[in-house]
DNA sequence: CCATGATCTGAACCTCGATTCATATCTTCT
DNA sequence: AGAAGATATGAATCGAGGTTCAGATCATGG
């Protein structure tokens, strides 16, 4: 025998993957799924079609990978913004805030993110970062209620929901056709929204 | 010259565009757009698949005007639910319950209309009902601002929030995998929460 | 009952992009 | 250097399902 893998090419492999996810990213930024496609991913990574099947075993799973990459990158963001503030109140002006302000930076991508018509299996990692995000508001929502900063709520429905209010309240100004306005107003009023939703006192 | 469609030939042609919807309508509440297919559904109409084409241009418009018959009349319903009240709050309120009761009621037709991934043609479909949906519930806040009922506030976002909050925290219980819960405090729940989100007194 | 034109039929066709695979290139180890 | 395994290449293949179309069937008016 004469060859096994080393650390070397594993570095090569990993970069090789990189750069794939990376071109897919730009891509989707770019075009969204549709602009995704086998052939154009592997011309802007620089390497043949067939070679993508090399670190992906297709392109569902591929594009389920970028999606996580990149929705992982908002959900850890938002997480961080809520992580440091202490109040309810406050976690969840940072929760909305961040998620919105981010997303009106890069509209695209948001719109990907979060209605763009995908794949079944890619559609389903959308699921499970709904639910991260879910999550992290019904968190913030039973610490309010717990301590009284927040009235009795059914925790888990309001989580969806002001994650649903702030989805949709931004997909106007992120579709395609959307006319860009300025995000602040925008970003303010959709808080004050969720803030109200809760049941916490805005000022 | 000898033959010209007649009112009974128009007849035979509505009836077998009409079973064409109906079968397409089965199939939506069955297994989503993936179980639309033209042949399942020429199957299904009794029909072969070719004679899909005397009465649509093409699989999608076939699927927009299925879109159509079904998201308008869910639209009417709320519509004219709405219009049986007078006061926002009340409203309002109808807005949210009968959008919630009905989705639930029928919760795979509910998925395909609210968020299933489809293509293009339909999801423009899908916008403009959302867009009616927005509409309607912007209305009966105006009306409530200027009434002096509701707060000042950005009624054309406040109206997306609310649609989206109810949307998405109904997706729970609507999701193909969702369990079954009694619809009665879920629906409850949300319309407290909308109710709140714009500044209305709940109670 | 025939001519005419509309509608129906369903197997064949087509399209488009994901996937494959024979071949070439590259990496490591002896 | 040479063997052998891993990886890259990209043109050829393939499949799924929407769409077409030549012939069959049917309705109408003369």
């Amino acid at each position: 025998m004469a060859y096994r893998p080393t650390a070397r090419t594993e570095a090569t492999r990993l970069a090789h993957r990189e750069r794939l996810l990376d071109a897919a990213r730009q891509l989707l930024a770019e075009g969204g799924y549709q602009a995704a496609s086998i052939s154009a991913l592997a011309r802007r990574a620089g390497v043949a079609t067939g070679s993508v099947y090399n670190h992906f075993a297709s392109k569902q799973e591929l594009l389920a990978a970028v999606f996580r990459h990149v929705a992982g990158h908002e959900l850890d963001a938002v997480r961080e913004a809520v992580r440091a503030r202490s109040s309810a109140g406050e976690q969840l002006r940072a929760l909305v805030e961040v998620f919105s302000y981010r997303a009106l930076h890069s509209p695209r991508t948001a719109w990907a993110l979060l209605a763009e018509p995908v794949d079944p299996l890619v559609e389903e990692e959308r699921l499970t970062y709904r639910r991260g995000y879910h999550l992290l508001a019904e968190t913030v929502i039973v610490a309010g209620i717990t301590s009284g900063e927040l009235p009795p709520q059914n925790a888990q429905l309001s989580a969806a929901a002001v994650i649903g209010a702030v989805g949709e309240a931004l997909l106007g100004p992120l579709s395609p056709v959307g006319a860009r306005t300025d995000p602040e107003p925008v970003v303010e009023s959709i808080t004050e929204l969720c803030l109200r939703a809760v049941g916490a006192k805005s000022a």
